[in-house]
DNA sequence: AGCACGCCGACT
DNA sequence: GTCGGCGTGCTC
């Protein structure tokens, strides 16, 4: 017998099978799908078989499988299928997809200290006939104690062993096992209570369950408060009725116990969670009661559409326009995609859901290729909030740099009701950018392309792209003047102008402030039990939050997002104003948003302000159209990565040609140009963008350009098919 | 990824 | 004369 092993080694040039042979003493124990050690050159490593067979010229001179690592498949038909499905769409090897959708702890390559936490228990030894004697004739209350409880619950969790025990095991009456116990354990939501759906919702339930077996997507749009949850909840609910499972996709942000704490109240112990917070071992610990299916429902972000579970029912996308959802390193899959192929495998519906939907799946949704359903009112019939805009370039010559009169009048006003505000300021630090007040030099990061943000709280420079830090000099580096000059507003400014100007708690929720573990759930819980009044932080306090008490929403500048080179910052500015606004008045008090801005009629800004999506979604459509991006045109992006400037330039340039000699007509390459940060880290980014409609060329020479360089180390190049952003 | 093979510079 | 630099190629 013999085996096709795909070895778990990173590298382009052994990504593909290779034949062992399978030793008479294992063939009992070798399936498709588990891992076996090999030895691979000189090296002894891990490897998943993929395939089994019986006849084969051996005139290799094979080696042997040494051993079978795991008793059961950890990737079973549908994973493997899966596996190659990536693989084929986003042109990925296919260790680095099936590595994806393993946790940490099953990986080879990573032998950190994982761990399985084991509980102690005690059970009985002996027949109840003897048991009953010893409680009979025993002078010690401890140990019959023990015994009866024993007796009670079959078995009994110990922390420690005291003398009352080690008598019992001494005398034969009781041993210890150990069983494995799970780490992570979400807390349910006092606060929530299960509601009845209104009408609306009601119809999209419905909608769903009628084709509950069919591998419809469906694109839900519903207005932010809508009550999008609670549908959520309803269908899954149904799901586990016919004894299916559900996944269920949220951004990371909103894994919050806000939301986690609603489904565990209405679902219980039913649930795993997947987030970025756990440790290695605690996701592993999830990870197993998935397989062991003793979990129906799997909640997490990007990865967790790899849940091991069988029979899945439904598979719900949240906020689906996010770009979290498409990993940004090798393997760069969708979420999306990989929901859309496992609804195929196992002929169920997915459910993708947002206020704002992405122009891709709108417009899927208009050709029919999607299932448009629609939840159109807040759930509680409140209106949205009302948007006002305010001008900052008339600000700007009354002295207001950071906050207009309106939005400085409205917080006093809500201070002064006991109501909460949100402050929404995309980039964080103090300034974005120290200049010299003599010569105008501006101090950037020496292995990248940018300027260095001013943190006040470190007192130091940072650069956001490869974490370089350096002291804020007090002289200009070139041109030795002692002024420098701070320009561009991050939130550590924006707090301490609010601390200025206002009598108020705040507290400012953004990369700085939540990198210890757990600090971002309890900013957001310490903001919803009222210990602060003023909430401000970068795009991650836009998502999904539900506070009650907040009725004022200001965005200290709208323009952030829209000046990044990216034919989606329309669409991102949009989507982002209108996440956030949706966060204030959702329950009795009616909700007020104020934008600053310096493009007050750009129209991202007007249709956001009009909560209009549709009048969004139409102007926005006809410049894709116009300028031939996506949805009118997939967009593949050629990365090309090198240390030397020159070296970089000239196959930037090579490949460019390739690209063209090699693709259809009708295909569009643009560049190679810079990519729009030229230098991260000392290597000098280069980029092709590929436009094209239809092209039957295109990825046979991708796969070839891929080939050419998997051998060059001097040049990297990475090929990004539907990249979330250029 | 590792490791061996192989072909050119500064050294006991 | 050799030790060792890392470019290239291979691993069932």
């Amino acid at each position: 017998m013999y085996a096709n092993v795909l070895v778990e080694i990173g590298a382009k040039s052994v990504d593909r099978e290779f034949v062992y042979y399978v030793p008479e003493e294992l063939k009992a124990q070798i399936q498709i799908g588990i891992r076996v050690k090999v030895n691979f050159g000189k090296q002894t490593i891990e490897g998943f078989v993929l395939s089994l067979f019986e006849n084969y010229q051996d005139n290799l001179n094979l080696k042997p499988i040494i051993d079978v690592i795991d008793t059961e498949p950890i990737l079973n038909e549908e994973m493997l299928l899966l596996g190659k499905q990536i693989k084929e769409t986003t042109l990925c090897s296919l260790i680095s997809a099936y590595q994806a959708m393993l946790p940490k702890a099953l990986k080879a390559s990573i032998h950190t200290n994982i761990n399985i936490k084991k509980d102690k228990y005690l059970i009985i030894n002996q027949d109840d006939q003897t048991i009953k004697k010893y409680i009979e004739h025993c002078h010690y209350p401890k140990q019959k104690e023990l015994l009866e409880k024993i007796k009670q619950n079959k078995e009994l969790k110990i922390t420690r062993i005291d003398s009352a025990i080690k008598t019992l095991i001494k005398h034969d009456l009781v041993k210890i096992i150990a069983k494995e116990a799970y780490r992570f354990q979400a807390k349910e939501d006092p606060h929530y209570h299960e509601v009845k759906l209104n009408n609306d919702q009601q119809k999209v339930v419905d909608a769903v369950k009628d084709n509950i077996d069919k591998p419809i997507t469906y694109l839900l749009y519903g207005v932010t408060g809508s009550g999008k949850t609670e549908v959520y909840m309803e269908i899954i609910n149904y799901v586990l009725t016919l004894n299916k499972t559900a996944i269920m996709l949220v951004p990371e942000i909103s894994l919050t116990p806000q939301i986690v704490g609603r489904f565990v109240n209405r679902f219980h112990n039913n649930i795993a969670i997947l987030h970025s917070g756990l440790s290695a071992s605690e996701r592993y610990d999830e990870y197993r009661k998935i397989k062991r299916g003793e979990v129906k429902i799997v909640i997490g972000a990007r990865s967790a559409i790899f849940a091991p579970l069988d029979n899945l029912g439904i598979i719900i996308i949240d906020e689906e326009h996010t770009s979290t959802y498409k990993q940004d390193n090798h393997p760069r899959y969708n979420a999306k995609d990989v929901a859309i192929l496992r609804s195929k495998y196992h002929q169920c519906p997915v459910l993708l859901g947002s206020a704002t939907p992405s122009l891709e799946s709108f417009a899927k949704a208009g050709n029919h290729v999607y299932k448009l359903l629609t939840l159109p009112k807040r759930a509680n019939n409140k209106p949205l909030p009302h948007v006002n805009i305010v001008d900052m370039k008339q600000e700007v010559k009354k002295g207001h740099f950071i906050l207009s009169q309106e939005l400085q009048d409205q917080i006093q006003k809500r201070l002064d009701r006991h109501e909460q505000i949100i402050l929404l300021l995309n980039r964080r630090g103090y300034s974005s950018m120290i200049t010299c007040r003599n010569c105008g030099h501006v101090i950037k990061c020496p292995n990248c392309d940018i300027s260095l943000t001013y943190h006040k709280t470190s007192d130091n420079l940072r650069c956001h792209y490869c974490g370089y830090t350096q002291k804020r000099p007090h002289i200009c580096p070139e041109c030795g003047h002692e002024e420098t000059k701070d320009f561009g507003l991050g939130t550590e400014r924006l707090e301490e102008e609010i601390k200025n100007k206002f009598k108020s708690r705040v507290i400012r929720m953004d990369l700085d402030t939540t990198n210890k573990k757990g600090a971002h759930e309890k900013i957001i819980e310490d903001f919803g039990n009222h210990k602060y009044d003023i909430l401000l932080g970068t795009q991650m306090i836009a998502k999904g939050l539900d506070f009650p008490l907040v009725t004022l929403v200001g965005v200290i500048n709208a323009d952030t997002t829209l000046n990044i080179p990216d034919f989606r910052s329309s669409e991102k500015t949009f989507q982002l104003l209108c996440q956030v606004s949706g966060r204030a008045g959702r329950s009795d008090n009616p909700g007020e948003v104020i934008i600053q801005t310096y493009n007050p009629e750009h129209y991202s800004i007007q249709y956001a302000k009009n909560h209009d999506y549709l009048g969004f979604y139409k102007e926005e459509m006809q410049i894709r159209k116009k300028l031939g991006y996506s949805p009118y045109y997939y967009i593949t992006l050629v990365k090309i990565y090198a240390k030397d400037y020159q070296l970089g330039f000239e196959h930037a340039n090579k490949i460019g040609n390739y690209l063209r000699k090699n693709v259809d007509k009708t295909t569009i390459i643009l560049g190679p140009t810079m990519a729009p940060i030229f230098k991260i880290n000392n290597i000098y980014n280069y980029q092709c963008i590929i436009k094209y409609r239809k092209d039957q060329k295109l990825k046979q020479t991708l796969i070839n350009l891929d080939n050419i360089y998997k051998t060059e180390n001097k040049i990297n190049v990475e090929i990004d098919v539907n990249p979330s952003r250029l």
